[in-house]
DNA sequence: ATCGGTACCTGCACGC
DNA sequence: TGCGTGCAGGTACCGA
């Protein structure tokens, strides 16, 4: 569900946490612990407290005080909720010094690990979108045999484009999902850099999107997707030039584009 | 070393 | 009302 926007929002939503101390974690589903062990994941939670709450592209990494992390991916459908009552499916429960943190997921695509030392999965991704330099970007390009859908879908790339936000970028940018990478440079790789940086932008001050179950820590939604100009658009009129927007399968990933504006 | 395809899960909208 | 189908913001893993 979430992409970086979304995974912006709802990080600065949990800033009440930090200093918070954990009291007991409960750890209720071992496919979004990928592996760890509940009971000794628990104990290694159980009496620390949340120092620093930090995101990384579309992962969440709360350092804990006296070292380790606690890592959280939304995948498509997790919430990271403040307060409430557990649901059908609340994965983990933290019973915090003052109030208690649900980990929800319907999927279970998402991830809620603790991690002794810097999470290997968040070392190896590539840089933030509104972080790195033109140059560098165009560079980046310049290196890579894929289609350009595939390209900023790839985290290693750069880090927090998902499948909303890249068709957006493409657009604004008149670029089709099918361009080859290495194809784009001078005046287009520019456009597109600020066509990323600007749709990201506005879809944080948004409060990011709010397709289908999209709510923040405080359960609200994101208005986001008003401004969507093809993202699940598909046979509505472009909003520059009336053509109807299509649908393509790319990297297995739904894309929507107009055959007008965005050529080959 | 990079790729494209597939698998993993649940829920929802749709047509019959 | 119910059933089958296709679709959904994600990444990991496989073989080529």
């Amino acid at each position: 569900m979430p992409e970086l926007p979304e995974v912006e929002t709802v990080v600065r939503s949990i800033a009440p946490l930090i200093g918070r101390r954990i009291i007991t974690a409960e750890l209720r589903c071992p496919r979004v612990l990928r592996g760890s062990d509940p009971d000794e994941m628990a104990a290694s939670l159980a009496g620390r407290k949340i120092a620093a709450v930090k995101r990384y592209g579309k992962f969440i990494l709360m350092s804990l005080e006296g070292g380790g992390y606690l890592m959280v991916h939304l995948g498509m459908t997790g919430r990271l909720l403040l307060g409430g009552a557990p649901g059908k499916h609340t994965h983990a429960i933290l019973t915090l010094d003052r109030g208690t943190l649900f980990y929800d997921d319907s999927r279970q695509f998402g991830c809620f690990q603790y991690s002794a030392v810097f999470p290997k999965r968040v070392a190896r991704l590539g840089p933030e979108p509104l972080e790195i330099s033109f140059d560098d970007f165009a560079a980046g390009l310049r290196r890579r045999k894929t289609r350009m859908k595939a390209l900023l879908l790839n985290q290693s790339f750069l880090r927090g484009m998902g499948n909303i936000y890249v068709d957006e970028a493409l657009f604004r940018s008149r670029i089709h999902p099918l361009a080859l990478a290495a194809r784009i440079r001078g005046d287009r790789a520019r456009c597109l850099y600020e066509a990323i940086g600007a749709v990201l932008r506005e879809a944080i001050a948004a409060g990011g999107s709010s397709i289908s179950d999209y709510v923040d820590a405080e359960g609200r939604k994101g208005f986001f997707q008003i401004s969507h100009r093809v993202y699940q658009r598909t046979g509505e009129p472009c909003v520059d030039c009336g053509t109807p927007i299509r649908r393509l399968l790319v990297a297995q990933r739904s894309s929507h584009f107009c055959p007008k504006c965005q050529k080959r």
